[in-house]
DNA sequence: CATGAATGAGAGTTCATTCAT
DNA sequence: GATGAATGAACTCTCATTCAT
């Protein structure tokens, strides 16, 4: 999937959006200046209000572009994904990853500073946030209700698992021990561990047989 | 246990660092200005440098202070829960999340601003939230030895679980629907399910004539 | 006579011209901008410069086609009064007034915005205001030296006459009370009065009873 | 008269506010830059703003000083001018000179930029200027109403004042051939002429015999 | 003639910080 | 400790202008 499949750039517009997102990753909205970012894109400062009329409607497209983007890369796949609530989630928190690992800048600016816009930008832009954790509630409801997954807290565990995902963007590095898949499928299956999705779960015999707590009860009793 | 127990304060400079937490939180660190800082603490902007010789030292002292306290609450609890990981980690992330409810505005900060500040400050100040990884790292890497926890992958469950804890401090609100002892309650229980500690999880038929840890969960047993 | 009668335009440039008029009037000068003057002629900014070399040169150009038309205009009118100095003066004026109010943002151009011009541009371009200056001031000599008119200070009151007449420019509405027939007429017997015209004076007995020069004057008499 | 009586200002609010009323003279509002009026008040760019929130406030500080201490100077010696309307306009009209080349930078801009201002500040503005307005009226209509003036047109004749005397500061210079107060003298004289002052009219054979006010004007009796 | 993209200079304004009092 | 005045650097943004098409 291309990076910026909604709108196709000139080579100009790319380049500034670029140095945009990184700029604002690396010193946050407020400590980025618009004299960096047209360094870094190449351009003359001039030229960056040819394509946004001001710093904030700057982050505006890039957040616009970005939580979109992650909307559809994670809705396509859950809806690849079959019917069955665990295959859902994990494909779901898969993509998810997938996308923050694939463009990690950009989704560090997307969770960081979605915060310092007025607040008719932030309404009209965490829809697609909001999508995205209306799908992923669905389905842990889904799959509390069918008896697959077992948690009290549908509510919170939609939100842990979103910001543990999220969380991702702000220490992994391309280069780091693990690859983006492994990073990805190890955190589709801490979050099936999470709703204690009953395939996950180890089995009785292979509990019994290796009985990890011996007295498991030895807590109390 | 105070919360500015490390250095006790004169009103004037209480008021400072409270208008500075505030300031941080809602604009940034970069967007904050000590004008504005200097106002909310009803100070004249020239004497805020006689409390901070700078506005990256007022960051760096909120952070220290933050971080510490925010360690000392943590250890402190897992100190005193005894000797099994399971309590161990119940009552660590219980109290992780009880600061964080009851400082959302510099929780906020030590989680967003920290990366602002140049490699020296920020090398000594991860000390703190390192040590609070590790602990918690200790306690389900021994959890999983003895077979209470289950999981492949205690780092990236640890590094999930306080990324998830942390990121209360996102959307907690003081008046919303669940009280700080709520929220902290069921994100102990979501750690522990995500580590399949064995009393959490429920057996397949077994599981209502063997609770195991009987009265722990509030959920299913 | 036509406004533009100098020189033929393109209907562009005639737009281009009527919108730098009005941007000017509106804004003066400095406050004025070619992004706006060439939004509002409907056109593209580059545009404009295949009209005008640069923005000065669009000014010069406007004051060069304002100052001449409203030579014309006025010497025209007196050079067709006759011989009889009041009678020139009255023309003078009324014309003069005439041009202010048929073209009010051109004529406010006119005065407000020859300051800003360079010196050399400058010289050239009084030439044709002083022209007019010299006629009125000759008029009123003349008028003087034959005892129609009585002023000690002819150089001055020819200066007062031009500023006042210019004045208008700077509050007269189309749709104002009064009609720009109306305050030519009135300004010309203000500008006869200042100088004291005999036949506008009142004389001693037959200030009620005879009105000399019947049907000069419209008002009271 | 002290210049700037209304408050009394530290000497950097001085020559800040000497340098600002130079330069917008010189340039016009938009033409003259806030770098400008720093280096030619002496002090620091960033210093203006301990003074002026903005360039338009600068204005309006300027011009309110402006409006009311010409209002002042000019209400002052009309109430000292005893109750005749021609003693009474001598001196307004004076008066209203005598403060124009006293401060003819002040006053330019005063006539000048009073347009850019917005709409809302402009309106508080032009009460001192119409109060100079309504008194000049109120004179001409009672004079014309007791018989010693003589104009059909009150309200146009004051406009008219009030515009030649106005555009003095647009060509007076301190060292040119006529004195502040000759300008003003004669400028008086214009203005009794033009309301055509039944003591300042030449009589025909009469002259001699029935001087009315004898002594009032200095040019002719 | 007309345009959109690009630019260097400079605009107004705010920044963190200092210093004499 | 506390303040108001002052400063140099940097900010976002707009300016008039150019040029390839």
């Amino acid at each position: 999937m291309n990076d910026r499949s909604l709108q196709r750039m000139s080579p100009a517009r790319e380049s500034l959006f670029e140095a945009a997102i990184g700029s604002f990753a690396e010193f946050g909205f407020g400590g980025a200046s618009m004299r960096t970012i047209a360094q870094r894109a190449g351009m003359a400062l001039s030229n960056l209000y040819n394509y946004a009329p001001s710093k904030q409607d700057l982050l505006v497209q890039i957040l616009k572009t970005a939580n979109y983007n992650h909307l559809a890369h994670t809705e396509w796949a859950i809806s690849g994904a079959g019917n069955h609530p665990a295959d859902q989630l994990r494909a779901g928190v898969r993509a998810y990853v997938e996308y923050v690992v694939a463009h990690p800048a950009e989704a560090l600016v997307a969770q960081t500073e979605l915060r310092y816009l007025d607040a008719e930008h932030r309404r009209r832009l965490v829809v697609a946030r909001d999508r995205i954790d209306e799908m992923l509630q669905g389905i842990i409801t889904t799959g509390t209700a069918s008896g697959t997954f077992i948690t009290p807290f549908p509510r919170e565990a939609t939100r842990a698992i979103l910001t543990m995902c999220g969380g991702v963007a702000q220490w992994y590095r391309p280069d780091g021990s693990l690859t983006g898949d492994e990073v990805a499928n190890r955190y589709a299956q801490l979050a099936l561990a999470m709703v204690q999705d009953a395939a996950s779960l180890p089995t009785l015999e292979t509990a019994a047989s290796s009985p990890r707590r011996p007295g498991t009860t030895a807590n109390k009793s």
